[in-house]
DNA sequence: GTCGCTTGTCACAGAAAGGTCACGAGCCGG
DNA sequence: CCGGCTCGTGACCTTTCTGTGACAAGCGAC
């Protein structure tokens, strides 16, 4: 889970923003001026500053430089009021990764949060090709073939095929399932799981219900061997 | 590590710029006039160079126009001011593969950095000219003919089907297209996406509603095949 | 073997996503 | 100022996906 670090003096706007944001499943922590800000903002953990320039104590644009030369690189987001638009090139020359000037639309704050956050993950060690008995997976194209002919997969069932190549070997609760491929916001049943692993042998294995390939471990989730 | 050229006069941007990139782990060197642009720019080992458009003694058309005379092809980012808009179709005449428009978030540049050296990197001679189907683009041109017949696309229905012509065979998600057609500083909805696939379809597909090149890959986004 | 719990399986309805069209806003050239 | 072009959005309909309940089958402990 995403934590964001709202910087903020206006006490209506911060609450609200922390709900709005709580809302959309990010932690979030605030700080109504500068210097907790400052303090607060070079916390390892957090992963979104969004930060007022017009701050009490410590104005935003000190904060922003004092945090670089801190040497934190966590993105930053500013709020600015038009006034101060003009003045700072979009601080820019503060370090300061994208801004929004108010009134803003909180549709596009959160865009924009979205954004950022995206950007920052890395695109690491991706599979996007696999293969397993008469099975090829492409993950990149979507597509999945047996014995040289197409089957279509649904994107959830990529998704919880994935997972389990990812983890092949090990035994994947069905609880690890629900966090990572269906994420915070939705909490379908367990056995929507298993609906799932139904469909997926359907389309991988040669007898489904003698599966080679996603195993059930009794009591504990299923397993992915080849 | 890749070398990236700031070519810009305003003090401010320039350093703020300079610093931005060196966060991101990229080499910077700048320039404060286009003549010395032009000069460092003709290196060999610049893997970008990012130029402002309004420039004292050699403007950022001059030079941008001057290097590609030199037989470079060094990618080429253009920073130019709203009231220079209209020469953005310029800009990609000149030989320039993206521009971004004053005032911009450094979000945005970034992620067109990436773009570029992207593109740079997976294919070294860039596309200019594609066809497919009975469909002829030319993206120097920004012109497509059908059956030998001249088609009018918009800048923007360009921009997409180039796009997914750069990553044919792969998905791609609505999110990557608003990212990198769109960018940062426009957030429409994801169904204006569709709307623009479906124009573009109506333009290259013999069937538009079945059809051959640009596939539907439900839930997750498009892909071009041919 | 039997009981209790877990998993396999199927069908279905509601939800979500995509296709399509039409409209209003903004921009530009005449 | 008008007409034409883009562009983004909303509305409506169709298709596809998703999650769930019900029941059968399987497993494990006793």
């Amino acid at each position: 889970m995403k934590k964001i670090l709202v910087v903020e003096d206006d006490a209506a706007i911060r609450t609200g923003l922390a709900e709005a944001l709580a809302r959309e499943h990010y932690l979030v922590d605030t700080a109504s001026d500068g210097e907790t800000g400052s303090l607060k903002g070079s916390a390892k953990d957090v992963d979104l500053i969004i930060l007022d320039l017009m701050l009490p104590v410590m104005n935003g644009e000190e904060v922003c430089r004092a945090l670089r030369e801190k040497g934190i690189s966590t993105p930053i987001l500013i709020l600015s009021s038009k006034r101060e638009e003009t003045s700072k090139v979009l601080g820019l020359e503060l370090g300061a990764d994208d801004y929004v000037t108010k009134p803003f639309s909180l549709l596009e704050l959160q865009a924009r949060i979205k954004a950022i956050l995206r950007r920052q993950k890395k695109s690491g060690d991706k599979i996007d090709e696999f293969a397993f008995g008469n099975v090829k997976l492409d993950f990149k194209k979507h597509e999945m073939t047996r014995r040289g002919k197409q089957v279509k997969l649904t994107e959830r069932e990529f998704k919880v095929l994935k997972y389990m190549i990812e983890h092949k070997g090990e035994v994947v609760t069905r609880e690890m399932l629900l966090d990572e491929v269906w994420g915070y916001e939705n909490f379908p049943t367990t056995r929507t799981v298993d609906n799932y692993i139904l469909s997926i042998r359907h389309k991988i294995e040669d007898a489904p219900s003698r599966p080679k390939f996603i195993l059930t471990v009794h009591t504990a989730g299923y397993k992915f061997t080849c």
